[in-house]
DNA sequence: CTCAGTGTTCAGTG
DNA sequence: TCACTGAACACTGA
C-alpha cells in the first residue's frame, strides 16, 4: 500500500497515538528480516520507558524521535506494511467511514507498542519487505540521508526541479521512482504524474523540454497534496485520476474520458499509460 | 498451481 | 566511478 501519502497517513496515526506518551510495553515478532540485524531485546531496551517527542517522515521512511537520546526507531512499510491502532479503520476499509477495526490485534504483527495512557500502535507487514531499524541520528544516516527531496515537505522551485530532472538520462518514470531523486514516489504515483503531465513514461528525462519537466512538477505537487489531503483514502481521489482504472487489466481498460489505457514494463515495473494523451 | 505486486537492493553492464 | 537495468527477495491473494 505504501507510497508517500499512505506513509503520511501512518505518520499521522502514530502521532495521534504516541506523541508525548511514554512507551510502556514493547513486543516484537521474531523476524530477522523485518528487524534488520536488530534483536527484539535491543528494540525493547531502546524503546521501553521512552517518551515519543515527534513522529517524522521523509519519503517512505517514518521515524520516531525519542526524548533525550537515541537510538530512535525507523520504520519502512515495504510493499505491504501499515500502522494500526484499535478502533481505527485500516486503509483498505477506509472507504466505509468510521468502521471499527475487526479483530485486534490484526494479522502479521511485527511490533506492538503500548503507551502509558493505554494507547496502542501496531506495525504489520504481511510480505516482509518492510523494515524496522534503529538509528542514532536518523536524518544523518542511511537510508534517510541518501533520499532526495520530499515532494510534500520540500518541493524545489520549478526551475530547480526541471534542472534536476533533465540532468538524468533514464526514462522519466525510472527517475521518478528513484528515491535519490525524489523521496516517496512509487509505481502508481509515477504513472499518475506522467499521465497528468502528458509525458510518455519511456521518454528520457534529459530529452524533455523545460516546459514538460515543469508539468511533471506541477502534476506531482497536485497529486501528492490531494492524496495527503484525503488521508490517502483512495475512494476520495478525484474521479478523473488514472489510478481508479489502472488495474482494469483487460483490453477494454479506459479512462473516464474514454481514452484507451495500455500497459508496458518501464524501469522493471508494470506501467499503465494512455497513448492518446502521453504519446 | 501460477503469477503479479503502491518496494528496495545489488550484481552486472556500458 | 557513475548511471542504469533487471533479477532477486518473501509471501499473499487472485
Amino acid at each position: 500500500m505504501p507510497e508517500l501519502p499512505e506513509v503520511e497517513r501512518g505518520r499521522r496515526l502514530a502521532e495521534s497515538i504516541a506523541l508525548g506518551r511514554t512507551i510502556a510495553r514493547v513486543s516484537c515478532a521474531r523476524d530477522e528480516i523485518v528487524f534488520e540485524a536488530v534483536s527484539p531485546r535491543t528494540i525493547q531496551r531502546a524503546l521501553k520507558g521512552r517518551v515519543v517527542s515527534s513522529c517524522r517522515r521523509k519519503g517512505k521512511q517514518l521515524w520516531f524521535e525519542l526524548d533525550g537520546r537515541g537510538p530512535h526507531p525507523l520504520f519502512h512499510f515495504g510493499m505491504a506494511g501499515a500502522f494500526h491502532a484499535p478502533n481505527v479503520a485500516p486503509l483498505k476499509l477506509a472507504s466505509s467511514g468510521n468502521v471499527r477495526e475487526t479483530g485486534w490485534p490484526p494479522r502479521f504483527v511485527k511490533i506492538h507498542l503500548q503507551f502509558d495512557d493505554g494507547g496502542e500502535l501496531i506495525m504489520t507487514d504481511k510480505r516482509r519487505f518492510g523494515r524496522i531499524r534503529l538509528r542514532d541520528e536518523p536524518e544523518n544516516e542511511p537510508p534517510i540521508s541518501e533520499l532526495g527531496f520530499d515532494p510534500l515537505l520540500e518541493m524545489p522551485s520549478p526551475a530547480t526541479f526541471a534542472a534536476r530532472l533533465m540532468a538524468r538520462k533514464a526514462p522519466t518514470k525510472a527517475v521518478l521512482l528513484d528515491q535519490k531523486f525524489a523521496a516517496g514516489i512509487g509505481n502508481w504515483i509515477a504513472d499518475e504524474v506522467l499521465y497528468q503531465a502528458r509525458i510518455d513514461p519511456r521518454r528520457r528525462a534529459n530529452e524533455l523540454e523545460s516546459a514538460e519537466a515543469k508539468r511533471v512538477r506541477t502534476a506531482l505537487k497536485r497529486i501528492i497534496e490531494a492524496a495527503c489531503k484525503v488521508n490517502a483514502e483512495k475512494r476520495k481521489f478525484p474521479k478523473s485520476w488514472l489510478f481508479h482504472q489502472r488495474w482494469g487489466k483487460n483490453a477494454e481498460a479506459r479512462t473516464v474520458k474514454g481514452e484507451k489505457i495500455e500497459h508496458l514494463t518501464v524501469a522493471g515495473r508494470t506501467t499503465a499509460w494512455v497513448p492518446a494523451v502521453q504519446g
